[in-house]
DNA sequence: ATCTGTTAGTTAACGTAGTTAAGTAACATA
DNA sequence: TATGTTACTTAACTACGTTAACTAACAGAT
């Protein structure tokens, strides 16, 4: 009974018609700007046509988001096999300033807009599971360098630590998407000032080699 | 004589009921969540009427950083008679998260929302003088620092420093406004963390002292 | 072969938004 | 007293996200 087989696949083809439609445009124009009638004349639909398949507009830039937060988390899984826990860290911001700057909607949407708490068991990744949650990725590299005193004495906590790392990093990547055409500052190219955090910021948690 | 300066103030009364009614809602509700027709029932008058006193919603959102943007320059004009540019530096951080913990509302509409392009000579901030324009004050005190050779050898431009120590101090602030309600990470105190990134970042910025 | 229900769309319309157009009352000035 | 400007008002326009109501296509049951 090949039939609902063959529904279900034209189903599929259309929806990646409108998110791929949806991905071109949100990254070219911004999500606000945006509407739903564009995403349908680029697809030749109806507006309404893109309800049937998604919620609303909102589900479209979330369902884009788990696809690139995949891989992302993909990406990460490449830097695991990486021993030492300071080259390890400074990988993880790399990547995650990549990921910011090549999907700068999907950075806006996940990091920069606040928003109401999400069910915890609506999210299909698992918690605290490096594997999975990225933020517990981070949290065990730090935990490494702490165990294996890479770190200044007086710094022992490994949240503290993940989130102070993250954060600078997070500047980086989110000050220059608010301001970048404010006119008001001559910004430095992103990838230049994240390698720069990263690396002092790095030079000033560790201790000093011997 | 006195009939048009009567009316100049009545002006800038009505100006100042728009703005502070306008301050009041974004603060609470953010920009976007916040309609004309709401500000003009704040004060009891028509929606229209806003549109003799200001261009459009963002000319509201504009005088209203001006105004925090010298109040914030204001705030580092105590801090300029510091006299070692480091120990300046440092100030000028902690003294730019107090300001955001302090106006976390503000906060958000001045450096977290993306905005199109202002024009430039728009603004009431006269841009580089540093009493006025905070940027160009954090510039200035870098640029001692370079000029009297507190950085490392390779850190000479004055905006790359600048925009480093800027987009990673943001980032301490932004990051937990978005992301503390999603009950994923543990987070700590802003306070501690930002004294903990700007004296990392110091620490891994500056030449080490003889 | 025909009836029925579901699927995948359509067009029309609703409510709300920012904003503009047109009209008006108050009032200073000639 | 006539005129022009100021500071509004009401009505309306356009655009948006979204919903409601309708319809053509078609697989499966009678």
């Amino acid at each position: 009974m090949g039939i609902t087989e063959r529904r279900e696949r034209e189903r599929q083809e259309i929806r990646e018609k409108i998110l791929d439609a949806a991905r071109e445009l949100f990254a070219s124009d911004g999500y606000e700007a945006v509407t739903m009638r564009r995403i349908a004349e680029k697809i030749e639909y109806s507006p309404t046509a893109i309800y049937f398949h998604f919620k609303d507009k909102e589900a479209l830039l979330r369902d884009l988001c788990d696809t690139d937060f995949a891989a992302l988390a993909t990406h990460f899984q490449t830097i695991a096999r990486i021993a030492d826990p300071i080259e390890r860290l400074r990988q993880i911001g790399l990547a995650y300033v990549e990921f910011g700057l090549t999907h700068p909607n999907q950075y806006r949407f996940m990091f920069m807009t606040p928003r109401p708490p999400l069910s915890p068991d609506a999210s299909a990744i698992e918690r605290g599971n490096p594997e999975e949650d990225a933020y517990a990725f981070l949290r065990a590299t730090i935990q490494q360098g702490i165990s294996e005193g890479r770190f200044r004495p007086e710094l022992q906590d490994a949240d503290l630590l993940s989130q102070v790392v993250w954060e600078a990093t997070h500047g980086v990547i989110s000050l220059p998407i608010c301001k970048c055409n404010d006119g008001w500052v001559d910004w430095r190219p992103v990838q230049g000032s994240a390698e720069l955090v990263i690396d002092a910021l790095i030079r000033g948690l560790t201790r000093k080699a011997e």
